[in-house]
DNA sequence: CAAATAGTGTCTGTTAGACACTATCAC
DNA sequence: GTGATAGTGTCTAACAGACACTATTTG
């Protein structure tokens, strides 16, 4: 699927472009030009706190620091496209939520070259991060690693600071992913997209808590999320849990009433 | 201020960017590469509708086309940076309240080649609107137009489609601002900006009617406004109104109470 | 005075928070 | 039964909409 001769007379398209070298870039008058990448932000709810996933970099600049998974925007590609594949070949993941999130862009954010970034999210429930790792390409040599099975490579985004030295800006990046969670989360089905395809009332306000950072009115959120349509009983209830059992709820797609 | 000559030995820096040849960008190795501009939309509420300012395009592609300001980000300066110097080298605007929308980077949403755009809007009071075109360089070569000035050459954003025939994606642009400015009004002071800085609580409940499309209830937009702590009396009122003046009030800045 | 809009006081319906109470599971 | 959480009913406080009424200017 993949060729390792650019020179091959076949029209093969953009992989190869990750393992240039990265110096600046000119046009044919000698005009300099930026680099244009895409960051993104896999996020995730797990134990009342939200999570990115972050990849330890093995090569200057910032090496051994963490930071997002990213990638050049390839000449054919939209910049959605780019964020989706990057996700896929370096987090193994497909068939996210993805959002774009903001563009960074200051001159010496990367201090080899002018390097212009558009920063996207993902979020993804927190029993698909097993997924993560398979068929991603560059995953051995980046040692991906995610909270659940090493307690290590996470940053826990709320008030407090980030424990890991980032690398660039990204935790300028995972400070505007929070306050956009937050900021939709109340007229947006972002809640959801952090769920498995059925939960409980109750799941769904512990995704609710752990976004804002604070604790929601039981009485108050089940009422409003009964009455805002945004979701229907799928029948179903919870098994084996030691009490009385939740009912089942699904996500309402196009129900706005 | 201006050298007109590219080979001079001084550090000339950015604006001789604008007059080069646009063709696609290729770096030491043959690899091509995007361009990076930004599109900024000065905005204003004006007659009870949100207008932006466009410009009629001189040069293919999409000739007589009208389009927002933009132009190439230089490599030395921020992404802001590169958005106040477009609105200023374009409208003659400085010191506006700037703020970045979204990027669009579809692979063909310039024929010419591949172009990402990070769009910006800036929101000014209707009463600035006489500064568009005060030392605008290239005012006369884009034949810059404003509504009040002649009703033609405008946008009006709301629910209807555009009746202008509009450049490039940006017809998108303004869909997305439109959203933007919807959104963030209940919760940012944005409403503010649109605005000189006294002004009455009718002229900003006519703002946010502007903005949201829909008639608001006038005693609960005054007891929110009032209670919201976000705007004072500035202790003057209205003059020679024909009827009873109301209090001017100003932007409290900080007070989020 | 009339015309016109600013601003106040009060009632009502809706919604959020609080809390008591009942329901249903595993053990 | 006990322990634990799900779910319901009801009271109350806060707030938005509606509307009547008063206030203050120009002409």
């Amino acid at each position: 699927m993949k060729s390792n001769d650019q020179n091959d007379s076949s029209p093969a398209p953009a992989p190869s472009h990750e393992e240039r070298d990265f110096l600046a870039q000119y046009d044919a008058s000698g005009f300099p030009h930026p680099s244009v990448t895409v960051d993104v932000a896999l996020v995730t709810a797990h134990e009342g706190v939200l999570k990115a996933l972050l990849v330890k970099r093995v090569e200057p600049p910032h090496k051994d620091a963490w930071g997002l998974v990213g990638g050049f925007v390839g000449m054919e590609e939209s910049l959605d496209e780019a964020a989706a594949r990057v996700l896929e070949e370096k987090a193994g993941l497909k068939d996210v939520f993805l959002e774009q999130l903001y563009t960074f862009g200051a001159p010496g954010r990367d201090p080899r070259t002018r390097v212009i970034s558009i920063s996207y999210f993902a979020l993804v429930d927190a029993k698909r991060l097993s997924e993560v790792g398979n068929g991603a390409r560059t995953l051995a040599q980046l040692s991906v690693a995610w909270p659940a099975e090493t307690g290590g490579p996470v940053v826990a985004l709320g008030q407090d600071e980030s424990p890991l030295p980032l690398a660039f800006d990204h935790a300028e990046i995972l400070g505007a992913l929070v306050l956009r969670l937050r900021g939709k989360l109340d007229y947006a089905p972002i809640g959801f997209e952090l769920l498995p395809e059925s939960f409980t009332l109750r799941a769904l306000q512990d995704i609710h808590q752990t976004i804002k950072g604070e604790t929601l009115n039981k009485d108050s959120f089940r009422r409003r999320m009964l009455a805002s349509g945004m979701i229907e009983a799928t029948g179903g209830r919870e098994e084996s849990v030691g009490h009385r059992p939740a009912k089942l709820y699904r996500f309402a797609r196009g129900n706005t009433n």
